[in-house]
DNA sequence: ACCTGAACACCGTTCAAGT
DNA sequence: ACCTGAACACCGTTCAAGT
């Protein structure tokens, strides 16, 4: 039974130093947080052009105005939502971490995989604002170059270069790999004009989907130049 | 005179972008090429919210619907205005072409090069659609690459590499290029935390500036790995 | 074939006000 | 501190109609 908290509202005692404990009632508490949750919600049913603070106020059960009392504006709320899908539990047994080079591996596909998760993320992407989540990123992809050997003059290049070639990587898979059917006819015109893109023509550019594996290669290639000599692991006792 | 034009819309708010420059006073013939740059012009002024069909319209002289019947919808002009934005002239003595990797670095840097002449560009990535200017870049960097020797079972692999490479850096440096003073704010906030970011605090990441020089040494690693061996050019006679 | 205004169903955000 | 509705100044696009 949905006991309104209004009726509670009386039974109110005067706990004494209650902590700083939130009450849970039926209309939701509406923190940041909070917002941030239901615009991934509302972004994931319907895609970037779904998201209006009207819709997103609906969902929350409150007036479009409350939101701005949390919010700075839509684009604050895109920044939310992008930062809040991009946590990062970090590599499996990073305790022990015996391969740097696995665990940036492990750091930058998983990067992509929960973007691509959340295709509307890569739309979002050219953005100036970097939340806790992406900073986070940056720092462990940093450190962990940085303890593999990567010298401090070039640690900035190595981060921006893995980044970008993930970013890269994203909003082309993203743009590419919605529909099948779609890639179909863009190659299907591409062969039409067969006399006039020969090369990408005969390779099938656009049918090709090993996108995993391609994603692969590429930042192997990135990581042999970025710490040329292979350095051994650090050594186990 | 152009009667008809200034006496319909005379209510105008003081400070409109180019009073009297382009009123020509002849009835614009509105084509797709037409619309397109006019849209260039908007974006490159207003950035890409300044670009609406109204807007749009006005700059043509025409009323707002009379675009529908050249174009598809917004999203329309979006893609025109961003594959008219990418032509390529080709490198410097393609005909001669001694040097194929010289060459694709040319390529490589021009797209990005142009695509940050209209940083709009960048946040209208993630798109379908593929205009002929593109697909012009991709088949040239297509046939380079398979001149200079790249198997065509990898050639797909090594065309994405190349492009994300691209993309990623030029969004990347689309969102944090463009003031200082953010960067400086955002490196400061960053040093404020430094107990939780003591990596890129330390190695001051946002506030490099030699994108240029990161951009090239990135793409020399991708380089070397999608042509391990540095072929020599194609002999000649 | 090409262009048009009026109308519809939306937007984001300011403001003054309510608790 | 937190929330609200009304209002403003816009949107993209459909439609029926004009040449």
């Amino acid at each position: 039974m949905a006991v309104k908290r209004s009726g509670s509202r009386s039974r109110r005692s005067p706990a004494r130093l209650q902590p700083v404990q939130e009450r849970r009632s039926d209309p939701p508490p509406l923190s940041k947080e909070y917002i941030a949750a239901a615009a991934v919600e509302l972004l994931d049913a319907e895609g970037i052009g779904g998201l209006s603070m009207r819709r997103l106020a609906d969902r929350l059960g409150s007036g479009v105005m409350s939101l701005y009392w949390h919010v700075h504006n839509k684009e604050d709320v895109f920044d939310l939502a992008l930062d809040s899908v991009l946590e990062y539990r970090g590599p499996p047994h990073a305790a022990e971490s015996r391969d740097w080079r696995e665990d940036v591996v492990h750091m930058l596909e998983d990067w992509r995989a929960s973007m691509l998760r959340h295709p509307w993320s890569a739309s979002l992407l050219p953005r100036r604002a970097l939340g806790p989540n992406i900073l986070a990123r940056l720092e462990l992809l940093g450190s962990t170059l940085s303890r593999a050997g990567v010298a401090d003059t070039d640690l900035n290049v190595a981060i921006w270069s893995l980044w970008n070639y993930v970013m890269g990587a994203t909003v082309t898979r993203a743009s590419f790999g919605l529909s099948d059917e779609d890639r179909a006819a863009a190659q299907q015109r591409l062969a039409s004009l067969g006399a006039r893109y020969p090369t990408i023509g005969r390779s099938r550019l656009l049918l090709d989907d090993d996108w995993d594996g391609a994603f692969r290669k590429g930042l192997d290639f990135l990581l042999d130049g970025l710490a040329p000599q292979p350095l051994t692991p650090r050594r186990r006792g």
